[in-house]
RNA sequence: GGUCGCAUAGCUCAGUUGGUUAGAGCGCACGAUUCACAUUCGUGAGGUCAAAGGUUCAAGUCCUUUUGCGACCACCA
């Protein structure tokens, strides 16, 4: 043995010792009697190398892993990658936009097929390098998200969901980009501070019919006025209410009154709702539903017409009367204008600051318009899956370990609202909706790539008249069909004959893939999998993704199983830097976790990493943790050294310690109960100073002095060994390859060597 | 504005249902070492556990208030 650790000499030959054993696999046959243990990996997304956040996850994952494989139970730590749709899509335009290219000079299934390839080399990386931290993962079971079987799994779950009544079709406001002809998510919105001017517009207040009640006959009747800032004058003509806050002295007595329409002259009333800051503005605001996050919410609540005045073009629609067919833009001058005219503009601030929400790409502005989405209710009364995912919180089927987490998903479980499950992108599972062309050819919108490789839009009634339904369909980029549009769920283009159809291009939001992880990836294993598996004992994530990835789990499996899907919610920290800095690009302190694999060795990483983590809580660390773990490796090596270098003869005349196999029991039963209870960070604190402050400092230099057997010593090291085993595997490993070489070790493999607890 | 956290040694952080003298790593000071390991060993300095009040035989730990920091959600017409 080397006087230093060479762990460059030994990781990779280690890994490929467990890999030849083929024990990352559970056992064909486990013991009759053993308890499942199971963890899903949570699928890092497959646009880019792993950070050190994926590094502590998959520490943490793999200690218990290893603890339970030593401790006989039927273990099983199941691989995975994610397609990560939204991220994943905008990540690859970005390199299109590199070549000058952007995602509008494709059709879908090329653009599609362009993203698999990007991604195909990216989930290698990320196995590679999941591999040199030596997670002993059952690669045979690996899944992607994007795999046939998963994406057949995830259309079967919306095919039962609609069956069940908990899928529908509604309008929602959505980031819609004229400019481009699509639909953003948020992460694609850009807000760009921007001066714009805020118009004081006078909406003529009508006069008081009977006063009905005491307050009313003190109001002041005189003011002939009702006046609003607005930064978007041009869609008033749609504009059917006004709001104040109910709180409002000022404004408070104007609930209930009319106005009119400065446009139309049509009756407008004014409502109240506390949404309205009367500390902004006049206090008074206008309401534009189909234009407006907040108003579309206000008008909701209050049951208020949701009336569209700009189309996909970004042109006023036909309710905009003399305005229809003029550009937002020029809206905005000829109402500003005639509003001019009327006496109805009070002042304009011109030097008004505020937020305009614009498209990453073009810069151009986005508009909020209410496009039809498909939606999973959460809360139905046959299957309330809000109400199952809180039962089993209560009856603690599920725990949530994190610092207050917990508190903060019961939060979000119980405000939930209805889960729009539609994306405007390629990059995901395609939604199996077919829209029925013939009759409601003037209630589609399109968008295709001609057979001149050109981009075309507008509404298929006047795009037949030059392009065939076929090759529409074949160059098609995305479709947008109205409310009233037949559809069908259907895998495979519909073959019958009475209707033309042509498909959905929305693809489901990468959560509802991802919320039916457990069950996906077991039923789609071997068949007695899911039943073998499930539920699968603890989850390990990071907390930033509580609500969109655990909370919706949750919902999804219960559904699908009627059993939540994990045991233990295991919530780890956000990894920071040495100065406690959160990572990021920008700020360019990632650390690449292979870079100090290559330079300290996985296990010295492992330790530094989970050392006294709390669930819940950030961890910052850098340099001198990995060192100190480098450093503790090299103290088991030259441990293993001394021992395996003893012989019998130099210690005949040594007397045994009639305390050290108790105190070794109790360093056992402390470190067990801390692993069985999740508490990582202790066990290894733990692990560490009783090996290096005892077992070394202690027992070692008493040796010296006679006061311990050879036996204990060994004894001593083997159980270390084990001990150390899940946070340190590599290094453990080979200590115990040359106890075993030396025949005082049975076990040919430490990896599935039995747990000291009960071998002691 | 709403919700949830955090505050312990110079730095980064642990501290189990409240229970001896509050711990670790790094850093610091002094010393040692051909005998497993200088990626080592020994000795030591360093803490009114954010502040105030309360419960208790006993509080870093439980309760209340205050201060500072952070995260998430909402909002910016």
């Amino acid at each position: 043995m080397d006087k230093q650790y060479q762990h460059q000499e030994i990781e990779d030959k280690i890994y490929q010792l467990w890999l030849d054993s083929g024990q990352f696999a559970p056992v064909n046959k486990p013991k009759p009697g053993a308890k499942s243990f199971t963890i899903i990996m949570p699928p890092p997304n497959a646009n880019d190398s792993l950070h050190v956040g994926h590094a502590l996850g998959i520490t943490i994952q793999d200690v218990l892993t290893r603890y339970h494989r030593m401790l006989g139970d039927d273990t099983l730590y199941l691989p995975s990658t994610d397609h990560a749709g939204i991220e994943t899509q905008y990540v690859y335009e970005k390199n299109l936009a590199k070549e000058d290219k952007s995602r509008f000079d494709f059709d879908r299934q090329t653009l599609y097929r362009m993203i698999w390839d990007y991604v195909q080399n990216n989930s290698q990386v990320a196995m590679a390098q999941t591999k040199r931290l030596g997670a002993s993962t059952d690669w045979s079971r690996f899944k992607f998200t994007l795999d046939k079987d998963i994406q057949d799994f995830v259309l079967t779950t919306f095919e039962k969901l609609y069956k069940d009544g908990l899928i529908y079709r509604d309008y929602r406001l959505v980031n819609y980009s004229p400019a481009a002809g699509t639909s953003y998510s948020n992460l694609e919105v850009v807000y760009v501070n921007r001066t714009s001017p805020l118009y004081y517009v006078r909406y003529p207040l009508l006069p008081l019919g009977d006063a009905k009640t005491k307050d009313d006959k003190k109001i002041d009747t005189s003011s002939k006025y009702v006046v609003v800032a607005t930064t978007r004058p041009e869609p008033i003509f749609v504009d059917t209410h006004l709001a104040v806050n109910p709180k409002d002295k000022k404004n408070r007595h104007l609930i209930g009154r009319q106005v009119l329409n400065p446009l139309t002259d049509q009756h407008m009333t004014i409502i109240g709702d506390d949404f309205v800051d009367p500390k902004f503005g006049t206090g008074v605001v206008k309401l534009t539903p189909a234009h407006d996050h907040d108003d579309y919410r206000v008008a909701k609540k209050h049951n208020l017409p949701i009336v569209a005045g700009i189309d996909t073009r970004g042109k006023i629609t036909e309710n905009g009367g003399k305005y229809a067919g003029l550009s937002v833009k020029k809206a905005r001058l000829a109402v500003v204008e005639d509003l001019q005219a009327k006496g109805l503009i009070e002042k304009i601030n011109e030097h008004y600051q505020n937020r305009v929400a614009t498209c990453y790409k073009t810069g151009q502005p986005i508009e909020p318009l209410p496009l039809p989405q498909f939606f999973i209710k959460v809360k139905d009364p046959k299957h309330n899956l809000v109400k199952k995912a809180l039962a089993s919180l209560n009856s603690k089927e599920t725990k949530i370990h994190g610092a207050g987490r917990e508190k903060i998903l019961r939060h979000w479980l119980k405000n939930l609202e209805d889960w729009n499950i539609s994306r405007q992108i390629v990059w995901g599972i395609k939604m199996p909706i077919w829209y029925q062309v013939d009759s409601f050819e003037y209630q589609i919108n399109l968008s295709f790539i001609d057979q001149k490789k050109q981009q075309k839009f507008g509404l298929l009634q006047d795009l037949l008249k030059k392009t065939s339904l076929k090759t529409i369909s074949k160059g098609l980029q995305q479709i947008s069909a109205g409310p009233d549009v037949p559809f069908i769920i259907s895998r495979n283009q519909p073959t019958t004959t009475k209707h033309k159809y042509l498909p959905e291009t929305d693809t489901f939001d990468t959560w509802f893939s991802s919320s039916q992880w457990p069950v996906a990836t077991l039923a789609t294993n071997q068949t007695t999998d899911l039943k073998r598996f499930y539920p699968t004992q603890v989850m390990d994530t990071s907390y930033d993704i509580l609500p969109f990835w655990v909370m919706r789990m949750m919902l999804m499996c219960t559904y699908l199983t009627g059993k939540s899907p994990f045991k233990d919610v295991y919530l780890h920290g956000l990894v920071r830097d040495a100065k406690g800095i959160k990572m990021s690009k920008s700020k360019g302190n990632v650390v690449n976790p292979i870079e100090i694999v290559d330079h300290y060795g996985a296990d010295a990483l492992r330790m530094a990493i989970v050392i006294r983590s709390t669930a819940g809580q950030d961890k910052s660390f850098g340099e001198a943790d990995y060192k100190a773990g480098r450093n503790l490796a090299n103290k088991l090596w030259n441990a293993s050294r001394y021992v395996l270098s003893q012989d019998a003869d130099s210690f005949k005349d040594n007397k045994s310690d009639p305390k050290f196999t108790l105190k070794l029991k109790k360093v056992v039963d402390q470190v067990s109960e801390q692993l069985d209870q999740l508490k990582i960070g202790q066990a290894a604190d733990n692990l560490y100073s009783h090996f290096w402050h005892w077992y070394c400092d202690q027992v070692i230099e008493s040796a010296k002095q006679n006061q311990v057997t050879l036996p204990q010593l060994q004894a001593g090291l083997a159980t270390f060994a084990k001990l150390f085993h899940p946070f340190m595997p590599f290094i453990t490993e080979q200590i115990w390859q040359e106890l075993f070489k030396k025949k005082l070790v049975t076990d040919s493999l430490l990896m599935t060597s039995p747990w000291p607890k009960n071998s002691l």
